[in-house]
DNA sequence: GTTGCTGAGTCTGTCAACTAGACCTAGCAT
DNA sequence: ATGCTAGGTCTAGTTGACAGACTCAGCAAC
C-alpha cells in the first residue's frame, strides 16, 4: 500500500529537471509551432500570440539549453537573419507534445473534432503514443505501472 | 516544404487547451506526486517544496478541472480530512509525465543514473512510451510524422 | 542621401503571480 | 484550558507577464 518511491528524495527527479527547462506555458506553444515547421520570430508570434518579450526570452532559453539552434539564412533583397530549428535534443521532446495533444483531444475535446491529425509519413496511418513494456505488452493505464527506485535514487535522510 | 498546418488556426489546438489547464510548473510536480501515491496536502508540500499557497491553488484547480477529486477520510484520533486522488481524467495524464521523465533521463541525466524506474506490474519489465501508427509501425522520431488538419481545423481567414 | 519598410527584437509602466513567513482554524488528546 | 496537527489563509515584498511604443540594421525606392 505504501509506495516505495515515497522513501526517496525528489531532488534529482527527471520530471523536475525537464519541467525546470521547458515547463512554462509559452514554451510548450513555441515547441508546438517548431514541430509544425515554424522557424521565424514573427511567425511564432503570430501563431502563439506570445508577447514579443516572452517569446524572445523563451526562444533564448531553448537555444541556451540546446533544444533549438539558430541558423543564419538570407532571402534575396533582405538582410541576413537567423531562424530557429529543433536540434536532436529538441526533436526528442515530441512525445511530450503528442501526449499533451492526445489528452486534450480526449478530455478537452473541441467542437468539430480534433484540429490536427498525426499520420505516419508514407504509410499515412494515424499515430499515437503507447505505453509498452520490455516484454511487448501494451499497458492500458498508469495503474499497470509500478514505479521503483532506480540506480540514482537517494533515500530520504 | 510549406507544412499544411500553417494555413490553419491555432486557437482551438488541443495542446493549447491542455497547457492552459495543467501547464504550470508546480502542477506537473503535483501530478508526479499524485502518480507516486501521494494524496495529502502536507506530503505534497514536503515532496514538491511548492509554497503552501501555490499548492493550495493548484490542487484546487486540478479538482475544479476534474483531474483530482477530494475524498474524505478519517484516521482514528484525528478529525475528518480529505485527500486528493486522481480521477480517470487525471490518470490519463500519465503519458505526459512519462514523456517528461523519459526526456529528462535521456537529456538531463542525473549523476548515478535515473532515480526512478517504471516497471510493468506483474511482468516487471521496464516501461516506455512509443510512437506507433495504426499499421503497427514504431516511429523513431518526429520526422516520421506528418501533421495534417483534422475535422475541427479552421483555415486562417 | 534620406525616407520608408521589415524582421527581430528592446524599453516602459502597469498589473498579476509568486514567494517566505507568520497567522489561523477545527477537532482530537491531555 | 492547553496544546498538537493537517490544512489551510493573510501580508508584504519581489519577480514575472503584459500591451504598446520604441529601436535598430539593412535593403530599396525616390
Amino acid at each position: 500500500m505504501h509506495p516505495q518511491m515515497l522513501d526517496y528524495d525528489t531532488a534529482n527527479c527527471a520530471i523536475g529537471a525537464t519541467v525546470a527547462m521547458i515547463g512554462e506555458k509559452w514554451t510548450f506553444l513555441v515547441l508546438r509551432e517548431a514541430f509544425n515547421g515554424v522557424r521565424r520570430f514573427d511567425d511564432m508570434q503570430r501563431r502563439t500570440h506570445a508577447p514579443r518579450q516572452v517569446l524572445s526570452d523563451r526562444l533564448g532559453r531553448l537555444v541556451r539549453d540546446g533544444q533549438l539552434r539558430k541558423v543564419p539564412y538570407q532571402e534575396q533583397g533582405q538582410r541576413g537573419r537567423h531562424e530557429y530549428r529543433l536540434t536532436g535534443k529538441g526533436l526528442d521532446l515530441y512525445p511530450v507534445l503528442v501526449a499533451l495533444m492526445q489528452w486534450g483531444d480526449q478530455h478537452a475535446a473541441q467542437p468539430g473534432g480534433p484540429p490536427m491529425l498525426l499520420t505516419h509519413r508514407g504509410c499515412g496511418q494515424p499515430v499515437r503514443l503507447e505505453l509498452t513494456c520490455g516484454a511487448g505488452h501494451v499497458l492500458g493505464s498508469a495503474r499497470d505501472v509500478t514505479p521503483l527506485p532506480g540506480p540514482g535514487a537517494r533515500r530520504i535522510a
